[in-house]
DNA sequence: CTATGTGAAAAAGTTCACAGCG
DNA sequence: CGCTGTGAACTTTTTCACATAG
């Protein structure tokens, strides 16, 4: 269990744990896949053939207990263990990120921004001190780095992959548009904003109200 | 003809577009859909049947003419008009796409950035001066804004879209994490990184290498 | 009587194989 | 030949309808 999720189905499981966390927050225990449905932009019985690839099962006449399904989820979605990971990169993305509260909520730890700018090294930011990249491998070893989150130039992305990869790190969040090659072991994600743009762009320019 | 076109294709198209550039830019005049695919980490006949949804043809033994297929994946995509954009939120996130180099690659132009924290207020960044979110009405008004992108915190984030919308916005790319209510003449797209973190996380936790 | 769980139907998207063009 | 364009097969995902459970 937890893999054999459909790929869309999958993408929608982060958005039910946003709004289930949000109505635990408010004091509530059930909640049914119709509420679930309507907090996260879905129809009720997508939501339910979605949580049919997971192991829980509501109650009918009441929904889903909410606590039960917030664990299951953050299991499915590997978020029940936390990742140590890096910011290569301190540009302002770079910075936005290391500064972002929130990731523990999804299973990440940031624990330090490195960058190869001899005048960006040594700049606090939050609470890191901007690292130069050389010291990146000893760093990496020493802490058992596992995530790099990637904010470089798209024309050293790949190199700095590569040698993130050959310091032992095995997943990759990248955010320079180009596609990096990287070996089987290794997990990356693209992250590429222009989409997002390019999407936003052509339904404006040609109608249709959801970019999603 | 721009419109029809599948959801997952038209997520492919900006990816094409940014490899014909790159092509482009080293003087190469065609590209075959095996070239576009390999840059792009697309199926070569997935390339075919995608441009196929759009007006141009290639020439067999050749390729496609990387020239006029920019300039209609441009239009399909509508970044052939130019749209002026403010950034609503000036934390880390909303600094970083203001300073962004290369939105002009995808059609938009910032021309503003706007926060509602008196602090930043008056604080230079980069090009722009903060200003404060009560100037925005007149603002967006005067220069005839279309779009906002928006980095403000989740739970002022449908108020401020609310009010942007009241101010004659058509198009908001919205990083807060919850789902906003538009009317149908509003185009909005959410980005939610914390999907992209989610599919990692799962990955990592599950085995599967690509989290794209 | 409300809400889940799921087979079965429909729709959408991907893959393939091959005819046809320069 | 090399590479496009596309109908047809196949696979995946969405939608629906309804039996079932508390």
């Amino acid at each position: 269990m937890g893999t054999n999720i459909p790929k869309p189905a999958l993408e929608r499981l982060p958005r039910y744990l946003r709004a289930l966390r949000r109505e635990r927050g408010r004091g509530k225990s059930f909640m049914s896949s119709n509420a679930l449905g309507q907090a996260s932009g879905v129809e009720e019985f997508q939501v339910r053939k979605d949580l049919s690839h997971v192991q829980v099962s509501g109650r009918p006449g009441r929904g889903y207990r909410i606590e039960s399904l917030i664990v299951t989820l953050e299991h499915v979605l590997g978020l029940d263990e936390v990742r140590d990971a890096v910011v290569v990169g301190a540009g302002r993305l770079g910075q936005a990120l290391s500064q972002y509260p929130g990731f523990e909520n999804f299973g990440f730890n940031i624990v330090r921004l490195f960058d190869n700018d001899p005048e960006k090294v040594g700049q606090q930011v939050g609470d890191f001190k901007i690292t130069h990249v050389q010291q990146m491998p000893e760093w990496i070893n020493r802490h058992g780095i596992s995530v790099a989150m990637m904010t470089v130039p798209a024309d050293c992305a790949q190199e700095v992959a590569d040698q993130l990869i050959k310091d032992g790190v095995t997943g990759l969040w990248n955010f320079a548009p180009v596609l990096l090659r990287v070996p089987e072991h290794v997990v990356v994600r693209h992250e590429d904003l222009a989409i997002g743009l390019a999407q936003l762009s052509h339904h404006m320019a040609w109608g249709r109200s959801d970019a999603d």
